[in-house]
DNA sequence: AACACTACATAGCATTGACAGGTACCTGTC
DNA sequence: GACAGGTACCTGTCAATGCTATGTAGTGTT
């Protein structure tokens, strides 16, 4: 509707720090995958829209911190693909994330309350 | 429980980016409000403790942005005080970054119960 | 051969939040 | 009246992340 709303877009993308962390985290919950499939995985969510430029630097930082372990495969059709998966440390940390995402998400919730007291 | 959690700390201080702007323009929802006294009702809320020199730039963006107004009252007690009123601009814009952000709770949400498939 | 799609990777840029520090006003007290 | 402590505002510097652009390379299609 607007054009142009830099203000707008600024601050979508400021959100996504951390967040886009987080994502990648709990897609990686299900199961193994590799980077280029999660790309197209939070391309289906509208909010999370990534592109590799942004994916592999936290799938490096991820794997820095041992919160996920990588091993290459070859594929059928294309080049090998590096799939990354989850470590127990991993899923301890994402536990940790979801529980400290939920408070952020109540404390914001309780904020818009007060205003309608 | 943990010493020196780099990672974890690091990783809520960029989750806060762009969220803080969303609490403060939320808190401004009930009616006008100092930055001091800001800094104040946002500590009362353990994930969004924050303080001046983080609150006085934001205000200002907000207010460049004509999001919110500025005015002086003295105070009987300390300094005179700098008050910060939602615009009609700053309320729809408020609107919008609310909903966005409830998308964006959706969206995690969903990718959470996938692993639970 | 040219093109498109898959797949991974890195460099440079812009923005934000954290921390430290600075200014200044007011009240109480020694 | 000097000093401490609380109130209140503001700015500069730094670190970290996400975005865009770009590059490399394998596979399949026309």
């Amino acid at each position: 509707m607007q054009m142009s709303d830099t203000f707008y877009d600024n601050w979508t993308t400021q959100l996504r720090k951390g967040l886009l962390e987080l994502a990648i985290l709990n897609t990686l919950g299900a199961g193994p995958l590799y980077g280029y499939d999660i790309v197209r995985r939070l391309g289906d969510v509208d909010s999370l829209v990534i592109n590799e430029g942004t994916v592999y630097p936290i799938l490096s930082r991820l794997r820095n911190e041992q919160y996920v372990e990588s091993y290459i495969e070859e594929s059928s059709s294309g080049p090998p693909r590096k799939y990354y998966r989850l470590t127990q440390r991993g899923r301890e940390e994402l536990r940790r994330m979801n529980s400290h995402w939920t408070s952020l998400h109540e404390a914001i919730g309780q904020l818009r309350k007060e205003r309608a007291r």
